[in-house]
DNA sequence: GTTGACAGTAACCATTGGTAACCAAGCACT
DNA sequence: AGTGCTTGGTTACCAATGGTTACTGTCAAC
C-alpha cells in the first residue's frame, strides 16, 4: 500500500478525507489563503463558527501540519495562524471544489425545489 | 448574489459545501464513477458504511440531483443508482482531492506522529 | 411451510456540533 | 484598591447527527 485506497475503511487515507471533508477545515483554509490571521480574524471571516469548534479545528489542523500556531507573549494575547506549505498545497484542490459548488449551486437548488414540490403534491 | 459566497453562513453555497464535504457522498461518487450499481454493491464498495447512513446519503444525493434511483419491480427487489450529468461533473474535483489525500498522506501522518511524541515527552 | 435474497427500516446508543457563560493576564483609569 | 477593557480561549451543558444491531416485507424456490 503506497498511496492508500480511500475505499478501505481501515486505510489511513480515510482519515485524511475525514479532515478535508470537514466543513470548517475547508473554510479555514480559504480564509488563510492570503496570509496569516489571528484567531478573531479567522472567526470573523468564517462566519458562524463557534469559538470552541474553531479551536478544535485549528488544533487538529496544526496537528496534521496544515498550519502553524504562534503565540506572542503580549497582553492582550495575540495568536497568529498561518498555512504551512502542506496546507497551502490544499488550496488548489479546494478552490476547484468551491468553484464547482458556486457554479452548480443553481442546478442543485432547482433539483431540490422540484423534489419538495413533488413531496407537496402527494 | 450570482455564484454565492461560501463565507457567508446564510448563503446556500454553504449548503452545497456541506453536502460535498460529507465523507460518504465523496466515496459514493467515487464508487459510481464507472457506472450504475445497486444498493448492496455500493455498500460493498464503500467499506464500513451502515445501511441507514447509506440510505440517507443516497436519498440526499438524489434530492440534490447528483444521482438517479430506479426501482425495478422484482423479487428480490433491485434498485439501481446512477450518477446524473451533474453528479458526474463532480468526479473531476473529487479526483483532484483524493489524489491530494493519497499523495500527501505520508506527510500528514508524519506530522501527527511528531505531535504525539511531543505530547508524550511532556 | 420455511428458507433465502435484497433493500431497506426501527430502535437504540455514542459521538459530535453548537450555545451560553465564564476565565486569565495585564494595562489604564479612578 | 477596584473597575473595565481586550484577546483567546475553556467549561458545562444540550441538541443533532452518526453509527450499530436487529428486524421487516415480498415472493420464488425447495
Amino acid at each position: 500500500m503506497d498511496r492508500g485506497d480511500a475505499f478501505d475503511p481501515d486505510c489511513p487515507t480515510r482519515v485524511v478525507l475525514d479532515r478535508i471533508g470537514d466543513k470548517w477545515t475547508v473554510l479555514v483554509i480559504g480564509a488563510l489563503r492570503d496570509g496569516s490571521l489571528r484567531f478573531s480574524e479567522v472567526r470573523a471571516r468564517v462566519g458562524g463558527v463557534a469559538p470552541k469548534v474553531l479551536t478544535q479545528t485549528l488544533r487538529a489542523m496544526e496537528r496534521d501540519g496544515l498550519l502553524t500556531r504562534t503565540v506572542h507573549a503580549q497582553v492582550p494575547p495575540r495568536v497568529d495562524y498561518e498555512l504551512t506549505a502542506l496546507g497551502a498545497s490544499l488550496t488548489g484542490p479546494i478552490a476547484t471544489l468551491t468553484d464547482w459548488a458556486e457554479t452548480h449551486l443553481g442546478q442543485i437548488l432547482a433539483s431540490r425545489r422540484g423534489y419538495d414540490d413533488a413531496a407537496e403534491a402527494r
